[in-house]
DNA sequence: GATTTCCCTTACACCATCTGTAAGTATTTT
DNA sequence: AAAATACTTACAGATGGTGTAAGGGAAATC
């Protein structure tokens, strides 16, 4: 369940955000503004912080400053609407999105999950040396190329670019591909893995995934690092 | 084509970096630092900034500041890694991502591909009234749910979204779907049109199309705003 | 060098999703 | 009531992902 810190004064206000996210089972944490808050929200470790601009002790967009000084996620402001010219530069300098109050409901936690999707996929694409994919979308990039590859495709080269140089096992592949609960087959494995190999060709990626006779499969190591 | 815009003073690293993005078919404009480089930049209306930060006028930071004060789309920040955390702060305020050099050619282009990705996107989510729609991905968000359109519904329904409480043309929703030069079917139209519905009823978006007879259809207005 | 073991490839069938076609039903208008 | 318009449902083709099965190939072992 993502964890979400609301920075409001108005309590009318926050009563109501509250209410907005708890009814979609996120859990909301209010705070008022105060001294060194941004500390205690880091201590927090949010998924999101939802953050008014308009505080009376400091601006929203210092606390933002300091909340991206401690590497917290994503940051999502609300400025209300007549506002939003005078305040929009700042809102730009660190916040990952930015809301007009008062807010369409639906808008806000479209909002909300837009963020927590976007932020989910921290720290980002897997280095697989030659190329990166990202471990969400299964998308494989290399150079200025791209496709997304199959969920098994996917599942299977994970494995090997998570563990770079080092050797996998069939078995271990396998649990990747279909848990530990289902025995699917070495061969089912083997057919995924060909097929891999020829997606991987498209990008001319050839030769990437050497066979370990026995042991299993690594990545070869790049060729330019 | 995407326009890439990068600000170092290296010429070495410039012309590497050049050469890099060319061979990809990105338009690369380099510029070394000087004052006011910001409008200029800004002036060029690029797709993403290549921004290093060591720059003997002024921080990178500062230009970034700039920049994202004026609106331009997503920065690509470079520093040395043996001043990546000393700056770290800084980046965090304002790029979008950041790299350290010296850096792997197909890893700074999977990162530009990215950000390129992230904000072609822009502005972003299409209200829908009581839902949201990306025009990307023709995801739809309705609360915390959210799902996957195929194709043809999303492209009526981005439509309508568009053009929210007027009347869309069943020819116009034909042309959303098919393009000018081919007609199909006002029944196929009317078959997706279903589809749509008994997908939106997945999350409970009852009753959303009108129908105008004789005219076309239209998003009903939300209920409450 | 022959055999065994392991690895690889290919073709097939199944399933799911998306799509247009076609036929029939329901609703509104005249 | 009849006609026009809108809607629903079922069907078939296309595509893409998947596991199965069978056979070819390469490497190790004897």
């Amino acid at each position: 369940m993502a964890r979400i810190i609301i920075v409001e004064d108005d309590s009318w206000m926050r009563e109501e955000l509250i209410d907005i996210l708890q009814k979609e089972g996120l859990e909301a944490i209010a705070m008022t503004d105060f001294h060194d808050i941004a500390l205690q929200i880091a201590a927090l470790a949010p998924d999101l912080v939802l953050l008014d601009i308009n505080l009376p002790e400091q601006s929203g967009f210092d606390i933002c400053k300091s909340l991206k000084a401690t590497g917290i996620g994503p940051i999502l402001m609300l400025t209300s609407r007549d506002k939003l010219q005078d305040e929009l530069h700042g809102l730009h300098l660190g916040a990952d999105d930015y809301l007009t109050k008062p807010c369409n409901r639906d808008r806000l936690l479209a909002r909300i999950q837009n963020l927590l999707r976007r932020f989910a996929g921290q720290p980002g694409l897997i280095d697989g040396g030659s190329f990166s994919l990202d471990p969400n979308t299964f998308t494989l990039y290399k150079g200025s190329q791209s496709l997304v590859l199959s969920a098994n495709e996917g599942k299977i080269l994970l494995a090997l670019a998570q563990n770079r140089a080092e050797v996998v096992s069939k078995a271990a592949l396998c649990e990747c591909l279909w848990g530990t609960d289902q025995y699917i087959d070495e061969n089912a494995l083997q057919v995924n893995l060909t097929r891999l190999r020829k997606t991987l060709r498209q990008l001319n990626l050839e030769n990437h995934i050497e066979t370990i006779r026995g042991q299993g499969y690594r990545l070869r190591r790049q060729r330019k690092p």
